[in-house]
RNA sequence: CGGGGCAUAGCGCAGUCUGGUAGCGCACCUGGUUUGGGACCAGGGGGUCCGAGGUUCGAAUCCUCGUGCCCCGACCA
């Protein structure tokens, strides 16, 4: 992409009202702009990320087993009314009339319909396991939106819906998506910490927020310092075989949010293992068997043809959440740091002369071999004054950066810059692209 | 929902106390000089001063009532 053709509204001042290092980061790079209280446009840039984020939770969800589909943002209250739920859920949920008086809702999120989208097709045992997914903005009328994107009103999610015939299976399909999980946030390089959340009236062990380390996170959060050092399963993995032995490692280690903090176990782990910090909550899983299956009556007919309701487990992960939390895991003092997974170009192309023939052309070559190579290159053809170019890549963070000057090219050189070290090398012009696709 | 604050150009702000031609920096446009880590010179454009009422010869400024946004707390992916 030429910038000189892009849309990229970088802000050299803060903005006032953001006050954590992501929101502001994400305002001044032209990522986001807000249009009203916890609502925000997502601009070229953000979209770009936004979308790579999303990607991954996708494959990860396909390769646990999980099958997509897609809901509306819209829907009945009267599906809210069988599970009790519309009346429980409060002011937090969006209200709707329409022009024939209809009760309609913003969907928070979507037991209900899918509970309905289940019941009217699967009848056998033998359907099951089935585990639907969706990647779907949801809006929650906070009381108090805040920090930008990460505690918005309206907010992508990607929600799954496990089905199940019994407890043992569901938690089958729990640990199919705790496992994926750890796969998922890994990916975009992130600690992610499975931390024993509150199960409410279902009681159990089968609740985790999977929780990312920050600085500027929410939430106070303990763990063993073993937990930092596990190892997330491979892309091998098989989620048919038993996952327990996977999940128990990493249900071993004291792992817990504040309000499930229990200070005497904490405090019986040596001290230089204790790990006390501030923690972002960027996924939520949870078992809650029959909560919305036997009010709404989602049966299925076992082997001995006798009807039950099914367990059903959700699973959610803050995609657009994830784009703050992975800003405020990684900056510095000139911007983001993208890690490549998610970075929303994989290389910056600064043209430091644009306008002289020589630079332009070798410019326009590497832009042209790189995109053929498959790279993502964000070309900066403009003839803006050198200084705020660099200023510029370093507050988009794209992993690299490839400088081309008239004084590099005299010797035949331009030069590298790994956005996350910092360290730069020249190299022989005919040879930066073989060396660009070598580096991570 | 409790507490605090803010609203003047795209962004950051001054001006408000003490009413009298709407300003500054950055950004933007034109011309020129520049060019290797947030340039320089000259010129220029851009404002329902959040809204509605009121007081006054005259309101960004004083009064009343709204609205929006931010921060702290309680609640949440």
């Amino acid at each position: 992409m030429r910038l000189s053709r892009y849309f990229l509204p970088i802000i050299k001042e803060n903005p006032k009202e953001a006050e954590i290092v992501s929101h502001r980061l994400m305002l001044r790079a032209g990522m986001i702009r807000q249009q009203t209280a916890g609502i925000y446009s997502w601009l070229p840039l953000g979209m770009r990320v936004l979308q790579k984020i999303e990607q991954i939770v996708r494959e990860e969800q396909n390769r646990a087993g999980a099958v997509e589909l897609l809901m509306p943002t819209l829907q009945p209250a009267d599906l809210w009314r069988e599970s009790g739920r519309y009346d429980a859920y409060g002011k937090e949920m969006l209200r709707i009339t329409d022009r024939h008086e209809r009760e309609l809702l913003y969907g928070p999120t979507n037991e209900e319909m899918i509970t309905d989208i289940f019941r009217s097709s699967v009848r056998s045992y033998k359907d099951l396991p089935l585990n639907l997914y969706h990647i779907q903005w949801k809006f929650r009328d906070e009381v108090r939106p805040r920090f930008g994107i990460m505690r918005g009103r309206e907010f992508l999610m990607k929600d799954a819906y496990s089905f199940d015939v019994d407890k043992e299976a569901a938690r089958h399909a729990y640990n199919r998506m705790f496992v994926a999980y750890l796969r998922t946030f890994e990916r975009m390089g992130l600690k992610a910490i499975p931390m024993r959340a509150d199960t409410g009236p279902i009681g159990g062990d089968m609740s985790h927020e999977f929780v990312i380390l920050a600085s500027t996170g929410e939430s106070e959060v303990f763990c063993h310092k073993d937990m930092l050092e596990l190892e997330v399963p491979g892309a091998d993995v098989d989620f048919d075989q038993d996952l327990t032995p996977i999940v128990d490692t990493w249900l071993t280690p004291y792992a817990a949010t504040d309000e499930m903090h229990d200070a005497s176990a904490f405090d019986r782990i040596p001290e230089s293992y204790r790990v006390s910090a501030r923690g972002i909550e960027v996924g939520h899983i949870f078992y809650f068997g029959t909560k919305y299956s036997e009010p709404m009556g989602a049966k299925i007919a076992g082997p001995d043809g006798v009807e039950t309701p099914i367990h059903m487990g959700s699973y959610g992960v803050g995609v657009s959440r994830l784009l703050g939390g992975i800003i405020e895991a990684s900056h510095d003092e000139a911007g983001i740091i993208w890690p490549k997974s998610v970075a929303p170009f994989d290389i910056g192309l600064i043209n430091m002369r644009a306008g002289d023939a020589g630079v332009d052309s070798a410019c326009d070559d590497l832009y042209e071999k790189l995109t053929n190579a498959g790279c993502d290159v964000l070309y900066d053809d403009t003839d803006n004054r050198a200084g705020n170019k660099f200023a510029t890549m370093d507050l988009i963070g794209l992993p690299w950066q490839l400088i081309v000057g008239p004084r590099g090219l005299k010797s035949g050189e331009v030069e590298i810059k790994n956005r996350k070290t910092g360290e730069r090398e020249n190299v022989a012009l005919d040879g930066v692209v073989a060396r660009l696709l070598s580096v991570d």
